[in-house]
DNA sequence: TTGAAAAAGTGACATTTGTCATCTCATATT
DNA sequence: AATATGAGATGACAAATGTCACTTTTTCAA
């Protein structure tokens, strides 16, 4: 029997390594590593070209370097096995920044163990794995957002004032104003608050 | 040998059942019940007075009922087996609640799975453990919020505007205003939004 | 190099939010 | 009955935020 080389990345050390511990029962999958991050994960496979991992498991939202990064970084690198994202979010952005960087499965931690092990099965042998829940409104409308609105959301969100804001992004009060203003238009929001709100549901901060 | 016999509650299921699994490897511990609430949970226990349960492990955030809410309901029905909260938060709000609940074990899904093995152990021998990272500001400050201020926090949190907040809880938008007022003046916040982040982190809303 | 587009800034005004002193009214206290 | 006590309301003002039309500056391709 072929068995499937696995790395795993994800943050929360209990589910690492209940995840480690339930793989590693398996008889057809082996798990050659456990890193707390992105980062972690991604030096590991950089300086053991030699060892052959078929799958990258990671968990996206992680310290140092997400799973969305990771991925991003593998795929330039043309790393040869598949990756599969293991998240809590359902997040249309996250779904498709995903897709972009040639990740292969995506699945949810409220889903059933056993699913992750029938996905590992099939994405090894080359099939897509898609948690249905995204599907659904997967290809509803893209992130609206510009690259300043979403910083200056990002800040917004943690109850920064418009100034302070204006400091951190070398732009004058107004200017953030205004892109303030005009992401809680576009994303339907009566305020800045509702609208980091909004972005930060699906994925766009 | 004694078989520790367990309850787990716990929302994410790709956790509930890798702990089911890693805990039903060893072999004096027993897991009777996976839940996927503090409701279920409470319902399985009632509904099975003659099922000796040595212990509830159970995470807080979880939807229909918390982990807080069942602990504080174990504890008003005498519960005779001890309990162990298992969440992702060091909110020094989360802890004080627990240990009025009569809770005996509060662990971090930040900390390894044999970790909470021995945690078990323990526990069940009539100690208590709390993770370190918790004993380091856990008597910090006691919440100073009250109730309305409370309320009034989390609806602002989602960006509701003051008059929005004053329909819901049927007060006055004058009066939302000064309890919001005093609550940022409480958590030191420069406004409302601030103040909902601030007592977020510490588990008072 | 030039000129259209994009990015950033300005100013004016309306609305919302923050602050505070004061008022009302029902409920306990004695 | 007199009086505290506290939850809630009010009104006035200051400050921050939201909106929009418009200007200035930067960028970058023709």
């Amino acid at each position: 029997m072929k068995v499937i080389n696995i790395l795993l990345a994800e943050d929360q050390t209990m589910l690492l390594n209940a995840l480690a511990t339930i793989l590693d029962l398996e008889d057809n999958i082996n798990v050659v590593a456990s890193c707390a991050n992105g980062k972690q994960a991604l030096s590991f496979i950089q300086e053991n070209p030699a060892l052959k991992i078929d799958i990258v498991l990671t968990d996206i939202e992680m310290p140092d370097m997400t799973g969305l990064d990771l991925a991003h970084h593998l795929h330039q690198d043309n790393f040869a096995g598949k990756i599969i994202i293991l998240t809590t979010f359902a997040r249309s952005g996250y779904l498709r920044r995903a897709m972009d960087s040639g990740v292969t499965g995506y699945l949810l931690k409220d889903s059933p163990s056993q699913e992750l092990i029938n996905a590992i099965a099939k994405v090894h042998q080359g099939e897509r794995v898609i948690a249905p829940e995204l599907m659904v409104n997967a290809w509803m409308e893209q992130d609206p957002l510009s690259e300043k609105e979403r910083q200056a959301l990002r800040l917004a969100k943690d109850g920064l004032s418009t100034d302070d804001i204006a400091q951190k992004l070398f732009l004058s009060s107004g200017t953030v104003r205004n892109y303030l203003s005009s992401a809680a238009n576009k994303l339907n929001a009566k305020n800045r608050v509702e609208a980091a709100r909004i972005a930060h549901q699906n994925g766009w901060l």
